[in-house]
RNA sequence: GGCCCGGUAGUUCAGUUGGUUAGAAUGCCAGCCUGUCACGCUGGAGGUCGAGGGUUCGAGCCCCUUCCGGGUCGCCA
């Protein structure tokens, strides 16, 4: 595309100035918003950004902003030369502007309540404007005012808000509170490579084309996963890493194609002694950025309990509505979609939402059976025992003996919504834990400012995959499994539960991690039962393989999101707003057009030839 | 790959059943204003209604295709 034309210099920049400056030996004394009170009467020198010029004709007040916060400089007719005042009245948002000047106090009457440094201002003696600019296309306040597309085209513009720095800030801070404690705790922060090999199993890999081995390609790392056991091999006993981990699939508002991770990993372990350094961390973090102590240590429940009361792995328990199983209660009830669904296998679970049947209207209760649908299950059923009338989408088929046992056994009382959802276990489990979260949020029954860490424990080792006729590690092929289900591994692979280990917080997976296998022949039953032959898991894994024959220690290790993290202490809906320069949804970068096609000699040199038709 | 929402001035949006010259706010430009703090007042400029095709006497509005942004299901060990 072609280069813009240079802008017009505006009129009112006329024999002002026609070029930026440089600091021509100016040094900068305070930040805006490092000045208060006790400042007053001194000569300072600031540098920023123009907020906002205020030009009353005769005095003009501009707001400087640096990284800061934003300070009151004052142009005065009555006390400038006429060159330095003209200057002040060519001043327009973002102009980059340099003062020298006196801090003074702010008249009573003119004290700025909202501004931190509102009770005074600097009286400007000396002006230079260090770069001008032109008129942003977003605007530049506390908050953002406009649509994410634009802000993410001019990311560097949406960077200047306040709240993003704050973001960035704290995100700083949190690297560092975490580097603090991990050392402190006896770790060893290596790194390990971004050129890296593609492993089975898991997301797509992002790929790099090698010019030395053509047609063969490093991938960029998923996790530093197989790596971090290596170390363990390699002695280094307590490692942790700032990772950055890349993984070529859709984007969500919580997932983005390259994300960091505190990757950590230990020899000589148990699951609890990773868990107690994982607490410790997530309380040092919270502690150091909010001032809020966290309990420890934290609940565990298992995967068991997390799915059969709350319908999902990683709960949120900031509200109660647990999961009801109803089957007892409707298996001969005399609507024949429960009667059919227990008959046949299946469950019927159902939840209350206390006091909420007068506040659902016939379309809400619509609208909700359209929306858990899209969990795959077929229908909703509900009923709202109001204070005057009863609706309901099924009591006129049910007896009255059912509906008072399915009454009691779910606690529904007058002026409460019940609802029911009948089909296989994990499915009716999982939609009926999605509509329990709409209902919390739709409902108000979340309270933000509570933060409930716990871990979810005990998760299955395998999952069959119905299209591959084959299982998958549930979570990666090194974890270990439980002891006591070593046994099942053949017999009855889908019950074995693995030493595995999630954090969760507020309903978001933060981190998981697990024991991991640390003997050969183990590992090898593992890519067995997964369906690899021994040669396709040597040839996929044989170092892997290899190196566990040399004493391999007991290890296993945990990796936290840290971007997740961040949008639970930034309270941000989306990753995108904790993350610098985020991709969009589509894995580009807005701002710098990213990822672009090679140049013909890139892929010359690469023996690389692009066929999108393929 | 599927589903849903959105795209109109620099920006944020409104735009009736398809009907005259597409509006508002803000920003921008000019003038006035010596204590503003979302300063105020007066005037002005600013539009490929995402793009292409179709229906129609007539399309910002209806239909088809497509591009872009967001959410989500699948996917993400």
């Amino acid at each position: 595309r072609p280069p813009p034309p240079p802008p017009p210099v505006p009129p009112h920049m006329n024999g002002v100035i026609t070029m930026a400056e440089f600091l021509g030996g100016w040094k900068r004394s305070h930040m805006c918003a490092g000045l208060n009170t006790e400042n007053v009467g001194q000569q300072v020198t600031l540098m920023g950004w123009v907020q906002r010029a205020r030009n009353m004709g005769g005095i003009i007040f501009v707001w400087l902003r640096d990284k800061t916060g934003i300070v009151q400089v004052v142009f005065k007719s009555e006390t400038l030369d006429e060159k330095t005042y003209q200057l002040g009245e060519a001043l327009r948002g973002e102009f980059v502007l340099a003062v020298k000047g006196e801090v003074a106090l702010r008249d009573a009457a003119a004290v700025n309540e909202k501004l931190a440094t509102g009770a005074i201002e600097v009286l400007v003696t000396e002006a230079k404007i260090l770069n001008k600019s032109e008129t942003p296309p977003i605007y530049i306040e506390e908050e953002a005012r406009d649509n994410e597309a634009i802000r993410l085209k001019y990311r560097y513009l949406d960077l200047r808000r306040a709240s993003l720095q704050r973001t960035l800030i704290m995100r700083g801070k949190v690297l560092n509170a975490l580097r603090g404690y991990y050392n402190e705790m006896g770790f060893t922060e290596v790194e390990t490579p971004i050129l890296s090999k593609s492993t089975p199993e898991g997301a797509r890999d992002y790929l790099v084309p090698s010019r030395n081995h053509l047609g063969s390609f490093y991938a960029l790392p998923q996790s530093p996963q197989i790596y971090k056991q290596l170390l363990m091999l390699g002695g280094m006993d307590r490692y942790f890493q700032i990772a950055r981990c890349f993984r070529d699939e859709d984007s969500r508002a919580d997932r983005q194609p390259e994300f960091t991770q505190l990757d950590m990993e230990m020899s000589f372990v148990e699951p609890e002694d990773i868990q107690s350094v994982v607490e410790g961390a997530f309380a040092r973090v919270f502690k150091e950025t909010k001032d809020i102590d966290i309990q420890l240590p934290l609940p565990r429940i298992t995967w068991k309990y997390a799915m059969e009361n709350y319908g999902s792995d990683k709960p949120d328990t900031r509200f109660d509505m647990k999961i009801v199983c109803v089957n007892d209660e409707v298996a001969s009830c005399g609507f024949s979609v429960f009667e059919g669904a227990v008959a046949a296998g299946q469950t019927v679970q159902a939840i209350v939402a206390k006091g909420a049947a007068d506040k659902l209207a016939r379309k809400d209760m619509d609208a909700l059976g359209e929306f858990v649908k899209t969990y795959h299950v077929k229908g909703l059923a509900w009923a709202a025992f109001g204070k005057d009338a009863v609706r309901s989408s099924f009591l006129k088929f049910m007896s009255e003996e059912s509906l008072a046992a399915l009454k009691a056994k779910t606690g529904a009382e007058e002026g409460d919504a019940l609802f029911l959802i009948a089909d296989k276990k994990l499915i009716a489990l999982t939609a009926i834990g999605q509509l329990r979260l709409k209902l919390g949020a739709q409902l108000g029954l979340i309270d933000p400012n509570k933060y409930n860490l716990m871990w979810v424990t005990e998760f299955p080792l395998l999952e069959w995959v119905e299209e591959d006729n084959r299982y998958v590690a549930a979570h990666h092929p090194f974890t270990s499994a439980m002891d006591e289900d070593l046994d099942l591994m053949e017999t009855a692979p889908e019950t074995v539960r693995a030493k595995s280990y999630d954090l969760v917080m507020n309903g978001l997976e933060m981190g998981s991690g697990s024991i991991r296998i640390h003997a050969s022949d183990l590992q090898e039953r593992m890519f067995r039962l997964m369906g690899f032959t021994h040669e396709q898991a040597w040839e996929r894994f044989g170092f892997l393989l290899e190196a566990f024959k040399y004493g391999t220690p007991p290890h296993g290790g945990f990796a936290f999101g840290i971007d997740r993290l961040m949008m639970v202490l930034t309270a941000s809906e989306s990753l995108r707003d904790v993350i610098a320069f985020p991709k969009a949804q589509n894995a580009s970068c807005m701002m710098m057009s990213t990822p672009a096609p090679a140049m013909p000699d890139q892929l010359q040199v690469l023996k690389i030839k692009v066929d999108t038709n393929l």
